[in-house]
DNA sequence: TTGTACGCGTTATCAG
DNA sequence: CTGATAACGCGTACAA
C-alpha cells in the first residue's frame, strides 16, 4: 500500500481550502485517479477501496472542484452571464426571472451584473464575464456602441442582445414589437371613442422611447388624426414625473380623453393621476405590470417573463451553431391583453 | 528568437476556443511568462517586446482566462451565490438588487439561483455553488434542516441566511424585527382609531408567517383586544386569493375597519379590494413596495434592498473571520414609514 | 483493478 | 530583462 504524501496546501495545512481529490487519495492511501474513479461513478474499482474511498471523502467533505473540471480541453462552462441596467426594477426582475427559468432547465446558472445604464460600467462588466468564460451573454444594452465585441462574435461566442438592438454589432437580438405595439394602444383608444390623444414617453435618446414614439407619429398619421388633437410628451424619467406631466397635460387640455402610457413606470404616474382627477380619461399602457387593473389600464400583453424566456431560448439556438453567420433578429408580437381582470368579482355592494 | 510552438488546440486549430497567453507568446515570439508580464502590467519588460506582445494579444483578440487563474493556490473567486424562491417576486428581487450592489462594490460578482420552494432544488443548487467554489453564499431558506451544511460551516465557508434563520445550523444570520413590526402595524391601526381588526398570512408553516401572526396575538393581549374583534387569517399564497379572502371577510364582519396584510402580495390584494370596496378600511403593509402609496396603504420601512445590503455587508464581514465560532443573527428593526407620498400634489381639482 | 504521465491556462520561483 | 519549470485540481490515455 502506497500513501500518497500529502502535499503542503493539503487541508491538514490549510482547513479553509477546500479538500482535493489528492485528500481523499491519501487518507484513504490510494491513487488520486482511483479516487477520482470512486466520485465518477465507480468504473472498475474493487467494492474494498470504494468503500475506503467513499469513508474518506465523506470524512473530509470531499467537493468536486467544477472550476478544475472545466479548464480541461474543449470543456464548455454552464454558466451564462446576464446584463441589465437595474435588477430593482420590475421590468428587468423579470427578463432575468424568465431567463433564468429556462436556462436553468437546461443545466445552466445565471451569473447577473447590472450596469446601472452606464455603459462604461457595462462594458467592463461584459468584459469580467468574458474573462469568466461564460458560455453566452445575454445583454440589455445600456451602451452606443458594440463594436469592440466584433471579434469575439466572430470568433463563435454567443450574444443574445434584448429590448434593444445592439448598435454597430451584427448579433441575435429579441425586441418588442413596438411600432405594433404603439398603433394596438392608439386604436384601442380610437375604438372607445377618445378624440384628443396624449403620449408620455422617456428620453427620446432611449431607443425604446423614441421607437415607441415615432411609431406614434406614422399611426397618428395613418389613421387621419389631426395634430391639434395629439400631444406628444417626452422626457418622463420616473412615476412621479409622470403625475405630474399629467397634471398639466389635462388642466391645459381639458379635451385630451385619452392617454398612452409608453412604459409600467409612466402608467403608474399617469394611473394615479387620472383616478384621482376623477376625470373620463382612458389610459392604456404599454407595458403589462401588476396593479393596472386596479388603475384601471388596458395595457398590451408584454410580459417581461415572455420576454426572458424568449432570449434564452435563442441563446440556446446559438449554441447549436455559434459560428453560423445569419443572425436572427426576433420581434415579438404585442396585442391588447384580453381584460381577464383579476378581482372583477371582488367588488364589495352594501 | 526562439519561437514557441503552436499547440494542436491553438486558436489556429480550434478558432471557437478562447486565445490563450500560448498564442499571444508564440506569435511575438517570446515565452509565455513574458507574454503573461506584459499583460499584467509590464513589470520588468523591455518595451520592444511589450509592444509585440500587446500587438500579437490585441491581434486575436486575447482575454485572460480568470477560471485558470483563480485554480492558481490560495487564490479567492469573486463570486458569490445567492439562492432565493423566486426572481420575478419583487420582494426577492429587491434583495437580489439590495446585495448585488454592494457585493459589485467590492468586485465581486453575484450567480443567482431559484429554488422555487423546493427543499431539494435548493439543496441541489446549494450544492452546485460550492462545487463552483463561490466565495460565499447568501440564502433565503427553504428547507427544513441545513445540518448537512456543518462540515462546510466549520471549515469556515461563508454563509449568509436572510429573511429567516437556518434550521439546524449555526450560521450568521438576517432577520427582520417580525414581532416588533406587526406590534408597530397594530398601534399605527389603534392610533387611527379601529377597533375590530383583521390579520392577513401566508401559511403558517412559513417561518415568517408563523413569527408574525405570533407576533400579533401577543401585541392583541398586551393592546387588550378582545378576541372578538380580532380575525386572524391564514394559508394565502397570492393577491388573488388576498382578495377573495377579504371581499369575504368584510361581507361577513362589516365592523372590521383595519388589516394587516403580512407581506407585499397579500397587501396589494387586500388595497385592490378595499379600495374597490368604497369602504373606510384601513390597510398596513408588513413589507414596503412600490405601488403602496397608490393604494392608500401605510407601510413599514421594510425595504428588501436594505436587507439584501445588510445580507452581503455580514458576508463580507465573515470573509475577514471565515473561522470565528460566534455567529451574529441581526435582527433588521423595522418601523412605520413617514407617510411622504410621492402623489400627494397631484391630484386635480375641477 | 490500479497507477503514471500529461494537459488545461495561468502565475511564482528561480535560474540565466 | 527573459525563460524553463512546477504547481493549482481534475480527467484522459496509456501502462502495469
Amino acid at each position: 500500500m502506497k500513501v500518497t504524501e500529502l502535499k503542503p496546501h493539503s487541508i491538514v495545512a490549510n482547513p479553509l481550502a477546500h479538500p482535493t481529490l489528492a485528500d481523499v487519495a491519501a487518507i484513504s492511501g490510494v491513487s488520486i485517479k482511483t479516487a477520482s474513479r470512486v466520485m465518477n461513478g465507480s468504473e472498475q474499482v474493487s467494492e474494498d477501496t470504494a468503500d475506503k474511498v467513499k469513508k474518506a471523502a465523506n470524512l473530509v467533505g470531499y467537493r468536486s472542484n467544477r472550476i478544475a473540471r472545466e479548464l480541461r480541453v474543449g470543456s464548455l462552462s454552464n454558466l451564462v452571464g446576464m446584463v441589465i441596467s437595474d435588477l430593482a426594477n420590475p421590468f428587468y426582475a423579470g427578463l432575468a426571472a424568465g431567463a433564468e427559468e429556462r436556462l436553468s432547465d437546461e443545466g445552466l446558472d445565471l451569473i447577473i451584473a447590472t450596469a446601472r445604464d452606464d455603459g462604461e460600467r457595462e462594458k467592463n462588466l461584459i468584459e469580467s464575464l468574458l474573462e469568466r468564460r461564460v458560455r453566452g451573454l445575454i445583454i440589455v444594452p445600456s451602451g452606443e456602441d458594440y463594436s469592440h465585441l466584433h471579434q469575439e462574435r466572430k470568433r463563435g461566442f454567443s450574444f443574445v442582445f434584448v429590448d434593444r438592438p445592439a448598435p454597430y454589432l451584427d448579433a441575435d437580438s429579441v425586441t418588442v414589437d413596438n411600432r405594433g405595439g404603439i398603433t394596438a394602444c392608439l386604436d384601442h383608444l380610437l375604438e372607445q371613442g377618445c378624440t384628443s390623444i396624449a403620449i408620455l414617453a422617456d428620453t427620446p435618446s432611449i431607443w425604446t422611447a423614441s421607437e415607441r414614439i415615432e411609431a406614434f407619429k406614422q399611426a397618428m398619421l395613418s389613421r387621419k388624426l389631426d395634430k391639434k388633437n395629439v400631444h406628444i410628451i417626452a422626457n418622463i424619467h420616473t412615476s412621479e414625473q409622470a403625475g405630474f406631466a399629467t397634471k398639466k397635460l389635462l388642466k391645459e387640455n381639458p379635451e385630451v380623453d385619452g392617454i398612452i402610457a409608453t412604459n409600467d413606470l409612466i402608467a403608474m404616474g399617469v394611473g394615479q393621476t387620472v383616478n384621482a382627477s376623477k376625470l373620463k380619461v382612458k389610459v392604456v399602457s404599454f407595458d403589462l405590470f401588476p396593479t393596472a387593473n386596479l388603475l384601471n389600464i388596458a395595457t398590451l400583453d408584454h410580459d417581461p417573463q415572455r420576454l426572458g424566456r424568449m432570449s434564452a431560448e435563442l441563446l440556446l439556438k446559438r449554441f447549436e451553431n455559434p459560428t453560423d453567420r445569419s443572425f436572427s433578429t426576433q420581434i415579438m408580437k404585442v396585442s391588447m391583453r384580453s381584460n381577464n381582470s383579476d378581482f372583477e368579482g371582488t367588488q364589495i355592494h352594501e
